[in-house]
DNA sequence: CACATCTTATGATCTGGATCATACGGAATT
DNA sequence: AATTCCGTATGATCCAGATCATAAGATGTG
């Protein structure tokens, strides 16, 4: 993630409030932003460490529906709900943005190109994690590392900078370091990519 | 999928363009919707069969990166767009509604509701895609199953109503058919659910 | 510096889900 | 009524990825 790009969905949410209304929290692990049931007051963004949303089921069973790690923006639903209907729990020390939803609704209303803006940054945001899901589709490791390489590629000959560890794409893809290194090895032997330090170029047949 | 509440993303974009502007469009399983490169014209709904969405990546290799199944939405993002970056292909025969661009820009910038509406719905849309991400993390078949029981089920006592095919959840959940037959038996033989018809109760252990 | 932590990397093993096969009931079509 | 298609269901087999183990280099920190 780390996608701090200006359209990016965190930087469009945290553009969209005063900046001097914008709060920066910090929770130990284990802390609480907030609780299932309580007010929803506002929009977060986590700036360090990773948040994790998890819901009690129907059965009593605590429920992980998400973890937000740092750039990512959490809760935005909360801008149409009374209530925050699950818990945000920090899982390491988290350094949270929060945006006041009063804010943010009022920006949103009042100046139609903020409120553009944010559709545009959502629907971008979805047009992502559908792309990830279908990432998820592709059952072989070294096929689904492949798409995500080719999915990241840009330039001619296609090639992708790494600016992150490969154990977080790894989780990004669904699975683990192991399986992605091997992925790696495996196409480069085969002969479809080429590594060198932190660059993969991808090679036609 | 299948979403037809009127919260739905796909029901809040028709929602916001005059009725006499929605296009209803036909297409032969195989024929285009749009080409990477068209001018973004339109958002478009899926209303029956299923629209596969994919890019001409980098090297050459076309990439599947969206289904757009019967009920949901696709290329939201060509609002901010001017030209689409995929290609839209009808997988089956497919019945597609067209909402132009320009009359979803008009609404949205004039009507400061609807498009407040609009950004819950993408905002909701985004909830609901990270949490079938999130679903995707399990490994086990059976837990995978059990937590998409947990998420769906209401009431006291939990109970899940089935409204659509284990297929189509199997389809949802990122495991074949199979899997979820085996995964349900398994869990009613231990205990965990008790199936009933098209209804599943979740049992405390 | 010593120590801890993280990333990269590869090897060995094992299990769970994919795959293929088969079957049955219901709905739709002929 | 016969045929086709789909959803449901279960059995057998196989392999790919999870898991566990190990190690080297990088980075950071008290």
């Amino acid at each position: 993630m780390q996608d701090t790009s200006p359209e990016s969905l965190s930087s469009r949410l945290i553009a969209a409030v005063p900046p001097s209304r914008v709060m920066r929290l910090r929770f130990g692990s284990g802390a609480a932003v907030f609780r299932q049931g309580d007010a929803a007051s506002a929009v977060f963004v986590t700036e360090a460490g990773r948040v994790r949303l998890c819901r009690m089921s129907a059965d009593g069973t605590p429920l992980a529906f998400h973890m937000a790690n740092a750039g990512e923006s959490f809760a935005e639903a909360s801008l149409s709900a009374a209530h925050y209907h699950c818990d945000a729990i920090a899982e390491t020390d988290a350094t949270v943005l929060a945006l006041p939803k009063s804010d943010l609704l009022a920006s949103l209303t009042s100046d139609p190109l903020q409120g553009l803006a944010l559709t545009f940054a959502l629907a971008s945001q979805v047009r992502d994690l559908r792309t990830r899901l279908e990432l998820r589709n592709i059952r072989s490791a070294a096929e689904r590392v492949l798409a995500w390489l080719r999915l990241h590629a840009t330039g001619d000959p296609a090639q992708v900078m790494l600016r992150r560890s490969w154990t977080s794409v790894a989780e990004e893809l669904g699975l683990t370091r192991e399986a992605v290194y091997r992925a790696l090895a495996a196409l480069e032997r085969q002969g479809r990519i080429a590594r060198g330090g932190d660059c993969v170029r991808l090679l036609k047949l």
